[in-house]
DNA sequence: TTGAAAGCGCTAACAA
DNA sequence: TTGTTAGCGCTTTCAA
């Protein structure tokens, strides 16, 4: 066996190891997987094999005798996202721990992208998939089919009957409200919701939680105001902060359904010299690590991400196992108050 | 066929397809690969049977057969860096169009999970992997099992001789001279190096072009500070800001190894009140997004990030075809001055 | 404690 | 245009 100019030479199979120790390739096989005790000197012969071969297991055959693959598969709406990349490690480091890979797909919420790779973890058949959906209208088959081919599903964000199976999600209603009512006991009552493409059900559920509180505040939900950024780019992003402070009649504070939105509009605003709070004050969602080390600390409803990511794992795992009842698991979201709200204190 | 509980009904395969379809298993195969004629009644028959069986290919078999899985891999350093997520973005963005997926696995820097994804890997006959090594003191003979098994692999910040292999780097020495000159160019004499632990390598090559523009200058490259943050949180890196502002002689300029670092401590300098740049003035590296938004937008020495990710794939499909040679790419960095450094003008 | 042999689902060479 | 058949590398009975 031979490296030379990107070609390799013939992988050495069981068999050759068998041949080269002068065993049956059922003994190589029950050293490799423990599951049969092996005289040792028998072993130290095929040890030995193993090691002047190179031989590397082939884990398709392994699949192909029935058992699953040793991978999970997470697919997000939006990848650059700081949230999404804290659940990315909960995820991926409990699944290390199970001696499980993560394959990672970014739909930019776009269904297609998440049928294209939602196919491709079904014909792997992996263990599982961690799946933040991007909005269908109801429409789940490609969901069905990877069920089908035997992989657990967590839904990351859906409500809990829209689809059987597995899932987590934070109170965004509340956090609305949670938010909303902060900035209304701040004396706020010109204030704007600021969203974004991705998420669209979270997005709406924290608005209306907005709405709640304003509600019953005895304001008028109808004042609220509604921009929405055009796109995931940061500089998108940035862009709605310079289009808020355009505005005829300038809020006194926003709410913004993530911290990147939050950050971004921002950033934009101290460039532009409209202090935060006192000229406009700022409530995110999520709370990333970067809202606490932003020159002016955010203000923002938290939700533990890499614990959500862990949780979806562990989820996940659990419904491998065979007396498996669904579970929904619902994060109460905290707020956090910081200085884009009230200011140095 | 049915879902139930989390269990799964045995899975169609071509044969059951074949079998209702009236048709022999090599017309299966053949109408799913397209690789030869299919007559339009048959294929009918079989595309009905297809559907009523909610037939799922098994891609282990392919594999078995000889091709490779679709699958390319990705093992970062650390995955919370938008440096790497933009990177992954590159890579998932060009494997996706390959119709591959991406496995994602972060190290952290510890040569032990490299090692664990590396064998993941390599028994998955993965097509390919992109990877960011942890530094392993020339020990590389995990590499070459997962070169044995076939894959590509393109390493990305190694130098060229190191391993034979592709790989993407950027002139490291050459971005830490850009940087140390821009600021010396400012009048700062007095500067400190920032690093951390992660990229050992780049790390020293940034700064050793940092001394080599001391000297250029007539100045004493000993007289360059150093650094380094404890670890990859947000709030390790932060503390190294705090610890900057506690030197007995505070330098009048900071060049950090990365973005990330320069905006925690920036961010830190901003809420202890000090002024950048007119306290202090801050170069950052890699040019992340968040770095042009900033308070205080950050002067950094840029890297196409995206662009490496997408180079790097690229690269990795190109090393499968028959007749490759070995390249190496070197990016050559820039440097953006933005009013970390100038300040407002 | 070890071995022989039957497949897992699929592709491809060959035959019809 | 379609079918038959021999494996790919491995696990797993069952037998020795």
């Amino acid at each position: 066996v031979e490296v030379s100019g990107g070609t390799v030479a013939k992988l050495a199979t069981i068999r050759d190891v068998a041949a080269l120790a002068g065993v049956s390739i059922a003994t190589v096989s029950n050293l490799l997987n423990d599951t049969k005790h092996i005289s040792p000197v028998t072993r130290a012969k095929v040890e030995q094999a193993l090691i002047d071969l190179h031989f590397i297991p082939n884990s398709a055959s392994r699949i192909m005798r029935g058992s699953r693959n040793t991978v999970i598969g997470f697919i997000a709406l939006d990848a650059p996202d700081p949230f999404f990349v804290n659940v990315a490690r909960g995820i991926e480091d409990v699944a290390r721990e199970a001696g499980c890979v993560l394959v990672l797909g970014t739909t930019d919420g776009q269904v297609e992208r998440e049928k294209q790779y939602v196919e491709a973890l079904a014909s792997m058949r992996v263990l599982g998939a961690v799946i933040a959906p991007a909005y269908t209208g109801g429409d789940e088959r490609h969901l069905d089919r990877l069920r089908l081919s035997g992989a657990a599903i967590v839904l990351l964000g859906a409500y809990e009957s829209e689809y059987v199976a597995c899932g987590i999600s934070g109170d965004d209603v509340r956090g609305g409200q949670l938010a909303v009512e902060h900035l209304i006991s701040l004396g706020h009552t010109s204030i704007v919701c600021v969203g974004g493409p991705g998420g669209e059900r979270q997005i709406k559920d924290r608005f209306a939680g907005a709405a709640l509180a304003m509600e019953q505040a005895g304001l008028d939900p109808g004042s609220l105001g509604r921009l929405d950024a055009a796109g995931v780019s940061i500089a998108e992003r940035a862009d709605v902060g310079a289009r808020i402070a355009e505005l005829p009649d300038r809020p006194t504070a926003i709410f913004c359904a993530s911290d990147t939105l939050a950050l971004a509009a921002a950033g934009t605003f101290s460039r532009l010299g409209i202090k935060v709070p006192d000229d406009i004050a700022i409530v995110g969602y999520n709370n990333i690590d970067q809202t606490a080390l932003a020159p002016v600390p955010l203000s923002t409803v938290a939700l533990p991400q890499y614990e959500i990511g862990q949780a979806a794992a562990r989820m996940l795992f659990s419904e491998a196992e065979p007396d498996h009842v669904h579970s929904h698991t619902v994060f109460e979201p905290e707020l956090v108050v910081r200085e884009s709200t009230v200011g140095r204190t």
